[in-house]
DNA sequence: AGAAAAGTAGACCATTTGGTCAAATAATTG
DNA sequence: CAATTATTTGACCAAATGGTCTACTTTTCT
């Protein structure tokens, strides 16, 4: 009675990982259309027909890709309550959407390139699961304003605004790179983290919690 | 003493024109390699040997049309010097880089695309001068803080959020528009730029500037 | 062991597509 | 007007590429 298999143990499945991982590198440089099902193939140490014998279609292996790199939208800040501060909370999503981008560059990447041209792959369930978060999270800004925790504003527009400047250190890594000279390290994001929570916390009148403050040392 | 021509007359100049517009819509939508050159073609109503009579690759047409973009960096932020106000020159410059994302849209996306493949065609030429800029502007956000017109922060950090968070509504307006249920219209981003200069700007502990403050009629 | 299922892999094909060529036409110039 | 230059356009080609077919090997199950 051993007919299903575990799904992350035996030779297709590691092919699979090691196939969606190979994927999820190519497109993430040369996007859909500029990806070779062989560049995928070679990437992992297949050959092409190996990859199509998993995934039928390169379509079918994007979307697979695409949806793991949905689950980078998973955060505590889905769970927050009114009962709880927003200043903790917003601080702790801003984390973790930094960490995502330092940690998943190329998850991000693809995810905006999809956006960008459409979000033809996303329809359906992303969508409505999407909206209906947000409605979730907008309802409970909301009751925050209510409630006197936050100032008047349009939650809206906030959560854009986390999310464009978190996902912008993965995604234009490369203008970043340049500008600076060198590549971004763990040090540079946890300062960038830090100027971050400053400015949205401040942009909302949040005083920022203490350990998000950086550590200097006392005189 | 003809032999040069206006530029922006004649037949070559309007084919130019019109070749460029048809591929800004179609790289943007379908980004490079996405794009096929007969695509651009039926959009510009040409025949596409034609195309390629003026532009004598795809590569080349492609890197015209992203050379277009990037006039879409200038700002009067360029010219800003100590003695103006900070809360003025960035809330202006928030303001300008969202009606680029409103009225540009399909730029912003192909710069965008750019940058998350690599940047592989901004090498040079746009290089050298975009990391003058930052530093020039970076000075000048050092030289506002020791003057006191600024708390101490980062103005990296402080560029990228603007950039962020301004591009993003052009970036990603697919997932705006299907979060939301309808498109942003001018009003709209009207609000939203409003709302990104108070986070912004509160952020850095400057007050907003009243004609950046919504007309709400006094009761 | 033997059958059935899962996985591997080369050969091959139809389509797409960037780009060339050559020939024709229109515009410009001396 | 003649000649030169600029523009238009269809026919064509070679390379890249997504996907199929078939045959073979390995693993799994009874």
């Amino acid at each position: 009675m051993t007919k299903l298999r575990d799904t992350d143990a035996g030779v297709g499945a590691t092919n699979k990982r090691n196939i969606l991982q190979a994927a999820e590198k190519c497109f993430a440089q040369f996007g859909f259309k500029g990806t070779a099902v062989q560049k995928i193939a070679d990437e992992a140490n297949l050959p092409k027909t190996n990859v199509l014998y998993y995934f039928k279609t390169k379509q079918e292996l994007y979307v697979a890709v695409l949806e793991e790199t949905l689950s980078l939208w998973n955060s505590h800040f889905d769970r927050a309550t009114v009962d709880d501060d927003p200043a903790e909370v917003l601080a702790a999503y801003i984390t973790e959407k930094m960490e995502v981008s330092r940690t998943h560059p190329q998850a991000s990447k693809i995810f905006a390139m999809e956006i960008i041209n459409g979000a033809q792959n996303l329809t359906g369930y992303f969508d409505e699961e999407h909206a209906k978060w947000m409605e979730g999270r907008l309802a409970l800004i909301d009751q925050w304003i209510k409630v006197g925790k936050l100032p008047q504003l349009d939650g809206e527009y906030l959560l854009y605004t986390i999310w464009a400047s978190t996902q912008h250190y993965a995604d234009f890594s490369a203008q970043i790179t340049r500008l600076r000279g060198r590549k971004m390290i763990k040090a540079d994001f946890e300062t960038a983290t830090r100027q971050l929570i400053q400015l949205v916390l401040g942009g909302c009148n949040l005083p920022v919690p203490s350990r998000y403050i950086e550590n200097v040392d006392v005189e």
